[in-house]
RNA sequence: CGGGGUGUGGCUCAGCUGGUAGAGUGCUGCGUUCGGGACGCAGAGGUCGUGGGUUCGAGUCCCGCCACCCCGACCA
């Protein structure tokens, strides 16, 4: 084969590349740092997009859409946003071939531009809360980019919301990355740590961060969501007040949240192998794929493939036959291991004599027989969970295999390349600036997960594990994609 | 921006001390196959990244430029 994988033990980045490629979820454009999201990539988004969706309108948000183009002006209006932000973006001087009167920025995230609308939507706390999501593609101008993790441009969902108080506003931060948390738990089979960002981790302009943090096979840490508390910082460089219902006046308080296509390189990066992609169940575009072996009565075998996919279908399991006659069964096995496709059901003469058909799992490659009756599509629907459930119980095993915690400088060093390590951290920038200097480690989370917390005594005070002096608790290190 | 590498059929690449373009794979057609990437036969497909130079003659040698990839510094 010309396209061949790289293993991942012989070279995990060459692995992802190669898989992504072969797998036609994307490929390099012709503009330095971009890509394009080919029709096996965007399906996984479309996926992502559909189940978010749902979990963003039940939880009170609506849709609308903000412009591509923010004025300079805006982007300059919160300090630390625009320092945060200006180096990494795309300006647009021109415009109908003469020089603009104020420069555009491409957007790099749409807080200003935003803001500058709420200002004039939001008077009185009847207003409040506003709760806008919008899907949209954004500009950051990367030194160096990877296929869906970073590239110049990418496509996300950002909520924008706006709170009469400061408890409302924190109640929202928490409840979308909670939000973030079950999707990337129950639909990617992505068990995530969810916690709060160090102070030099945070967004550009946010009083706190959360993020949820994710366990890449090759145990490098994934950010893959978050949720900002941003305090009256926007409301405030947009002068945007409301009247409180007491009759005074306050500046609004505001949160931002997202999620990007950066999610399909962490679905690829947990769980997929040296043969391809492996997608869970609840995301994969088509759940069964139907290889008849044509062999004998070939017009039976197919008739056979199709019934059983309808069958599947009706019971709102996706599933395709593949009866093309123009490649062998062991290509189209292997073709639709390399797609991701979770389980594949093997159907020949034999079978049809046996009443059975072969069922093959992606995720750990078991073969069983299916009896070709009436309880098939509930065999399926339980093996579809079981992928589901075995993907995040391997994941979350992998994770916890490769999490240790440290109580002294040199472990942590000779530890730092096998995985998430707990340890005590004394709580000031210079420490963690030192340690990254030092090691091309950070810290990627402040746990807020009782359960984590209990088990590592996350909560209990210490000694900092670099300068020594007192720690107030302890943070989870890694090195991050 | 540093370090490394690569530009030759769609893709992966070979092409030596210069002599007029090659393989594998893919693609098209026909036939035989089909339970782990099948086989035979017949075809189509390239101004060798780009600009200049040396030469009777350049994919090959020299100089410039461009692009992309990988590794690092910045970041979702």
């Amino acid at each position: 084969m010309s396209e061949k994988i790289t293993s991942r033990q012989q070279d995990y980045s060459q692995w992802y590349i190669d898989l992504v490629r072969s797998a036609k979820l994307a490929d390099y454009s012709d503009v330095r740092g971009c890509m394009i999201i080919r029709p096996n990539g965007y399906a996984i988004w479309e996926k992502m997009q559909a189940a978010l969706d749902a979990m963003f309108k039940e939880t009170g948000h609506v849709n609308a859409y903000f412009p591509l183009f923010i004025p300079e002006s805006f982007i300059r209006k919160e300090a630390e946003h625009i320092e945060g932000f200006a180096p990494e973006c795309a300006v647009v001087t021109h415009g109908g071939g003469e020089p603009l009167s104020e420069n555009l920025y491409v957007r790099p995230t749409s807080e200003t531009i935003i803001w500058s609308s709420y200002r004039k939507w939001i008077q009185s706390y009847r207003d409040l809360p506003l709760l806008i999501n919008q899907w949209a593609n954004v500009v950051r101008w990367e030194m160096r980019t990877r296929l869906f993790l970073r590239t110049s441009e990418f496509l996300w969902q950002e909520g924008h919301t706006a709170h009469a108080t400061s408890t409302e506003a924190e109640e929202e931060v928490l409840r979308m990355i909670r939000v973030y948390k079950t999707f990337a738990e129950e639909y990617m089979a992505l068990p995530v740590i969810m916690g709060r960002k160090s102070e030099s981790e945070k967004f550009a302009g946010a009083v706190e961060t959360w993020c949820i943090e994710a366990m890449m096979q090759d145990t490098k840490a994934l950010q893959a969501g978050t949720s900002h508390n941003l305090g009256q910082n926007f409301a405030k460089a947009f002068d945007c007040k409301f009247q409180t219902r007491d009759g005074g006046l306050d500046y609004v308080w505001a949160t931002s949240w997202g999620v990007s296509t950066r999610l399909i390189g962490a679905l690829i990066m947990a769980h997929s192998d040296d043969k391809g992609l492996v997608l869970p169940p609840k995301l994969a575009t088509r759940q069964v794929v139907i290889v008849p072996i044509l062999r004998g009565d070939k017009e039976a075998v197919v008739a056979k493939a199709h019934s059983i996919a309808e069958q599947l279908n009706q019971a709102g399991i996706g599933a395709m036959v593949d009866d093309s006659d123009q490649n062998s069964p062991g290509w189209k096995f292997a073709e639709y291991e390399l797609q991701g496709i979770p389980v594949r059901i093997e159907i020949g003469p034999r079978d049809i004599k046996n009443n059975i058909c072969i069922a093959a799992r992606r995720d750990n490659a078991e073969k069983v027989q299916i009896p070709l009756d009436n309880s098939l599509t509930d065999t399926v629907s339980d093996l579809l969970r079981d992928i589901q459930e075995n993907l995040f119980d391997r994941a979350l095993a992998f994770r916890e295999e490769h999490t240790m915690e440290v109580s002294t400088y040199d472990d942590f060093k000779s530890n730092i390349d096998n995985g998430f390590l707990v340890a005590h951290w004394d709580g000031t920038e210079e420490t963690e600036a030192k340690i990254q200097e030092e090691t091309k480690a950070t810290i990627r989370v402040i746990p807020e997960e009782p359960e984590l917390i209990e088990r590592y005594g996350m909560k209990d005070p210490g000694t900092c594990i670099y300068s020594g002096k007192p720690s107030v608790g302890k943070v989870i290190f890694a090195k991050a994609y």
